[in-house]
DNA sequence: TAAGGTGCCTTACATGGTAAGGTGACCCCA
DNA sequence: TGGGGTCACCTTACCATGTAAGGCACCTTA
């Protein structure tokens, strides 16, 4: 109390930093009020006069990883341009690889977020996409603009580890019981390759999913630029 | 204690059930193991005898929801024969709409969900497609076996509101700042017609990206197979 | 110098998961 | 028949966590 180190004072951007660095460090579970606080070398109950509660911290924490997107600049295909986009998004998600999962449970859209889209769905209009299907493409896109695939079950991510829940099983009565998986399994055994972002979510698949979508509406784009006049 | 009444013998699948049932009435929040317990008529550490902890218990309640997803018979095209499965999903996931996001934060794979994709890599297989396409398209599928497009942010399942939290700001000011998002929402406006799952995720906009990537996966197939000697 | 705001703290409570151990009914078998 | 064992469920208690309510020191400003 009198020996009190000089800090500098809070601020609610200070408070969010120190989160996702505690995040980073420590997982997405040790992000508690007490602990942040600590971490902050204050008491919980201070955290309160920056944020409003849990819920409004971890929105500010998705705000704050957001933010670290770059939009992308330059002219060029819309497909380039995008695709440069998302990946570039994607570099934020590696380095903080709790991020897709909270963004998940947000229940309110951050604000930075529409301006994002809005670049977004400028970048395919002005390549010739009309509004409906440039909305098409968002939903189409899903979280590939915050730079990962959705991966179903993303134990790498979540902390856990790949261990299926039967891993004691034969090996030998699993590749009876599901032929296909397994031959697929041997066949690829890509899995030490480079895993990334949860089970199986390598730059490779990743892109390859992003093309598949990216030539797909380009495809629908030619289609409806081709029937009017072109302009 | 004398007048108890008499009351089925709990049973691990009566736990999950009553779990499901009440996550479909009130919400997956109200999910706890003192509130089944009640549901139950028995006391929370009961729940224990069947089931390992609140963990497991959300992974025997995915499961159960995952069992409910029937096989689709009949030989068909590979396209027709996914596009019927993975709708068929869907219709599971109408009817449990937490579903979707409990499934992203399970850690181990239900031990079900082998079977269900070796089913899945035998049709693409049969198909034609070579084991590096069929791992390829299964992740491209993304959550889309499961029967639910991803939405990054999905207020409605997770029971919020679709408010942005500016949502005093001015119209106007909200068309100059965001033009492109402000006309394609204009035009679109059919944030009333039928959103089921989430934020616009309707039938509608699954069936799109559905067919976007199973046409893109189509072609590629058809490219791989007409180099090889038709087998 | 007094009033009021700023920034942080203390205390306390509610909710929820769960460890440890108890208890009564029932069954098996000597 | 009675003693032990097991099944199914209960009691108690603890801890972590979010957060409401209010206190208190310090600083600014009138």
């Amino acid at each position: 109390m009198t020996a009190r180190t000089f800090r500098e004072p809070l601020s609610r951007q200070r408070v969010l930093d120190a989160a996702v660095r505690l995040a980073d460090d420590e997982g997405i579970k040790a992000l508690t009020m007490r602990r942040l606080a600590a971490e902050l070398g204050v008491e919980a109950m201070s955290l309160y006069f920056y944020v409003s509660g849990k819920e409004e911290l971890l929105d500010g924490v998705v705000s704050t990883v957001l933010d670290e997107i770059a939009p992308t600049t330059g002219r060029s295909d819309w497909r380039a341009h995008l695709r440069r986009q998302f990946l570039a998004a994607r570099q934020v998600m590696l380095r903080h690889p709790w991020a897709p999962g909270l963004l998940t449970t947000r229940r309110t859209i951050p604000a930075g977020v529409y301006a994002y889209f809005d670049r977004i769905v400028g970048t395919l209009t002005g390549a010739g996409f009309d509004h409906h299907l440039a909305h098409r493409a968002i939903h189409a896109f899903g979280s590939m603009p915050f730079g990962f695939a959705q991966e179903v079950f993303s134990p790498a991510a979540a902390g856990g580890s790949l261990e299926p829940a039967d891993a004691e099983a034969d090996l030998a009565a699993m590749a009876q019981a599901l032929p296909n998986l397994t031959a697929m399994v041997a066949h690829e055994m890509h899995s030490a390759k480079d895993p990334t972002l949860g089970w199986c979510d390598s730059q490779v698949e990743f892109q390859f999913t992003l093309d598949l979508l990216l030539d797909g509406l380009e495809r629908y784009r030619a289609a409806s630029t081709s029937d009017k006049v072109a302009g």
